[in-house]
Formats: C-alpha cells, sequence, structure tokens
RNA sequence: GGGGGUGUACUCAAGCAGUCAACGAGGGCAGACUGUAAAUCUGCUGGCCGAACGGCCUACGUAGGUGCAAAUCCUACCGCCCCCA
C-alpha cells in the first residue's frame, strides 16, 4: 500500500505553511527530490492530540506521499523540562509516570492520519538519559542569553517580572539538539515552535554540519479575536479521541469565524468560498463537522452522529442512546454521585438556574421530593442526558 | 552580602482589624434569544445544612502570636521581583 499525495508541494505550502527557512524557494527545492528525512516532534505534556496538531499531521502524511522519511520524536524527555512557549508563567515540569501515562493513547491517535508503517518513531529519552552535566555546559555554549533573551515571550515575562526559570532557557537547546542526534533534513513544527526550530537548525548546522530546514505551519487562531482555537492549558480545544458525537458538536460550537480556518487546516478538502459560507454558515459547518468526525472517526459514524445531532438540537429530539447512571435518595444526590455536578452545592445552584430537567419538565426546587425512578430520563444543562438504570 | 518591594479564588486585581467567602475585570457555568454560532441581556461562580431569612465549616504563601474579633497587626520561615555590590 502506498499513500497517494493530495497535494503538490507548493499546494502543500499554500494550504498548511506559514514560513520556511533558509527560504520557501530552498525548501520546494530540497522537497522536490524524493528521500529527505524530516521530522516532527512533540512532547506529550497532556493525553491528548487536537485539531491544531492535525494540520501538521496532514502535512507529514502528503509528505510521505511525496516519498520522504518522517521521524515522529516523542519528547518523552523535554516534557520533564517543560516548554516555556506560549506560557507567561513557568509550566510545571511533568513527572516520568504522568508523561508515560499521557503517552499510551498518543500514538494511536497519530495512526488515524498516518497509518503505522508509514513512519518511525524516536523518544529524545533515548539520548538524554546518558547526558551528562558537562555535555550539557559545552551544548549550552553553543547558544547566548542574548539569543535567548530576544525571544519575544521572555522579554513578555522580563516585563511582566515574572520567573523566567533556567531551564526554560535549556529547553530550545535540548529541543534542538534532537536535530543533531537525528540529522535530519527536515523539521515540521506550529508557527510557535519557530524559535526551538531554528536553534535546532543552528546546533545541527553547527555540530554536524548539516543543514536543516524548518517548515513552520500555521496555527489555527480566530482570525477575528487572533485567539488560540485549541487550548491546551484552558482545556478548550477538540482531541482527536474525542468521541464522534463529542467531536460533531464541538465544532458545530464553534464560532462561525472558525469555519474557514479549520476546513483548511484541518483537512483535505477543496475549501468552500467565502461567499458560501456567510451565505450559508451553518449548512458549511455541518458539512465542516461531518468531514472531520469522518476523519476520525469513519463514514458511519460521522452519519449516525450527524443525524443524532439534528435529531437532538435542530429538533428537540431525544438522543438514541443515552449513557445511564445510577439512582440515589435525591435528585441531587444521584447526579453528584454520577460525576455530573461537582458538588451539592453547585446541584442547587443549576436547579435554581433551571438548568435540570426531568422527563424534560424542569426541576423548580431542590427539596422536593423528586427521588429519581427508573427510566427518568435527566437533562442537565444544555447538552447532558442521563437515564435512570 | 546590603536595601526596597511583593505573595489574595481558574487568571488578573482590589481590600490593609469587625459590614469579607472577600470589590472589579477576564474566563467558566446556567437562563432568555438563536443556527448547541456570534453578539446581546440576566443570574451564578468554596463546602455543608436550610423552602427562605440565615447558620456552620474551610479558605487570602507557611507556621506561630496579639486581640472579643485578623486577608488585614506582630514574629519567624518560604517563594518571587527590583536596585546596589
Amino acid at each position: 500500500m502506498k499513500l497517494a499525495p493530495k497535494f503538490t508541494i507548493p499546494e502543500l505550502f499554500d494550504r498548511y505553511v506559514k514560513n520556511s527557512f533558509p527560504s520557501k524557494e530552498k525548501a520546494f527545492e530540497i522537497l522536490a527530490q524524493p528521500g529527505r528525512t524530516l521530522y516532527w516532534g512533540t512532547d506529550p505534556t497532556g493525553p491528548n492530540l487536537h485539531l491544531g496538531h492535525s494540520t501538521n499531521l496532514l502535512l507529514l502524511k502528503n509528505l510521505i506521499a511525496h516519498g520522504h522519511h518522517i521521524i515522529l520524536l516523542i519528547g518523552d524527555f523535554t516534557a520533564q523540562i517543560g516548554d516555556p512557549t506560549d506560557r507567561d508563567a513557568t509550566r510545571r515540569p511533568l513527572s516520568e509516570k504522568e508523561i508515560k501515562e499521557n503517552m499510551r493513547d498518543y500514538l494511536d491517535q497519530v495512526y488515524k492520519i498516518i497509518p503505522k508503517k508509514f513512519f518511525k518513531i524516536e523518544y529524545n529519552s533515548k539520548w538524554y538519559k546518558k547526558f551528562s552535566f558537562s555535555e550539557v555546559i559545552k551544548l549550552a555554549s553553543h547558544v547566548s542569553v542574548q539569543q535567548m533573551l530576544a525571544r519575544d515571550m521572555f522579554q513578555e515575562r522580563i516585563k511582566k517580572e515574572r520567573t523566567i526559570g533556567l531551564h526554560e532557557f535549556l529547553y530550545p537547546l535540548v529541543q534542538g539538539y534532537d536535530s543533531v542526534m537525528l540529522k535530519v533534513d527536515g523539521e515540521i513544527g506550529g508557527n510557535d515552535q519557530t524559535f526551538n526550530m531554528l536553534v535546532g537548525r543552528d546546533l545541527e548546522k553547527e555540530l554536524v554540519r548539516k543543514d536543516k530546514m524548518v517548515i513552520a505551519t500555521l496555527l489555527l487562531e480566530d482570525p477575528t479575536t487572533g485567539k488560540k482555537m485549541m487550548n491546551k492549558s484552558e482545556g478548550q480545544y477538540i482531541s482527536l479521541r474525542d468521541s464522534a458525537s463529542d467531536m460533531y458538536g464541538k465544532i458545530m460550537a464553534m464560532p462561525d469565524s472558525a469555519i474557514l480556518p479549520l476546513w483548511k487546516l484541518c483537512t483535505e478538502e477543496s475549501l468552500p468560498s467565502q461567499e458560501n459560507i456567510s451565505a450559508q454558515p451553518k449548512t458549511t459547518k455541518e458539512q465542516l463537522a461531518l468531514i472531520i468526525t469522518r476523519m476520525y472517526h469513519g463514514e458511519k459514524d460521522a452519519q449516525r452522529v450527524r443525524k443524532q445531532f439534528r435529531s437532538i438540537f435542530s429538533e428537540g429530539q431525544l438522543p438514541t442512546d443515552i449513557p445511564e447512571i445510577e439512582a440515589k435518595e435525591t435528585l441531587l444526590q444521584t447526579v453528584v454521585a454520577a460525576g455530573l455536578v461537582p458538588s451539592i452545592s453547585e446541584g442547587k445552584r443549576l436547579i435554581n438556574q433551571g438548568a435540570i430537567a426531568i422527563n424534560d419538565i424542569v426541576v423548580k426546587r431542590w427539596d422536593q421530593p423528586n427521588a429519581p425512578r427508573s427510566g427518568d430520563i435527566i437533562k442537565i444543562g444544555p447538552h447532558t442526558f442521563r437515564k435512570i438504570r
């Protein structure tokens, strides 16, 4: 089996790439000859990859189809340092155990876009586990403090009088050294990784005399607000392993301004026209939700959740398969025990606000003897349905 | 090493002895309106009890102390920032 390229190299750059170094022309030239080795690195700082990562995955897949070799580098060591990118406070380093847990499902998410046999996997703990302190110092001598301070994110922190940990200075260095060890022809990463990738470029040039190109991909940002659409630290993102209905629903809940960026950066389908989006925002968004859900869950599930979504939200029907929960003595105890509401107090608040309904009848008072009975349908807020076992 | 400053809830940020579970903003949640969109309006946003008024408990870096009463005063410790060396 072979992967078929969906786009030519220039098309790929138009669609997914923001910047490339040393230049776009040079990148085209290099990529015109098959057999190049490129890598994408990611730190397992959480259990999920999200739609923002899918841009890189799609690009990589197409590069494979053009005959290049891809290495996926898992930063199991770098995750222990904590990338300062985009944080205005120090990131808490993760323990080895947390990292292992995060890694468990990581690859399965990658395989949904790029089948297993098409790329190599490396872990950077492989070389860092044995790194000695003198090697660290030697490595550090290749970069100056000024170079590090030039980074806007550090400038920002200096201005805000926030801490910059010395270890955070080390991060780009350590990530950059990955390039040296892998001796690659190029690196792919999000535009926010440009600084780190360029440090790697310098190191690779200096230490192994190899000219690594850097391809920085476009980030998923809301064009109206400029805000990142997938924010892992704020827990606001669409995970590649979200259930089909979650994925579909979350896409439908995105603002209209997100349609085009998502379509462009997270799919390979030809783009809808701006007029289409403006004239038919809802329909276009439905198409988008279907396309993306299909990529991760297949045609059948995507169609199923679309139908379900329509019946629940457009027609106000109940979902067909509602998860069941155990009844407790009172409604409040039931929803708290099931983990749907964090505390009794919060549950009381929700009821006072009219957010909870049993069998479509809004519960008005939390003290009423509305003990849940088997078969009752409990609705909490707009999206959560549970059935009493 | 010396001097000055600072540490408040998810974030920013007021408060500087009682009216503080703590102003305000952002975020989040819920309701109305909708296209589960955005914008807008309204309410909520520590826990537990209570129909409600309210009550109790835990919380303002940590540990002690003063006092009827402490986020607010004192002492020590810890963290962070700035200036000088």
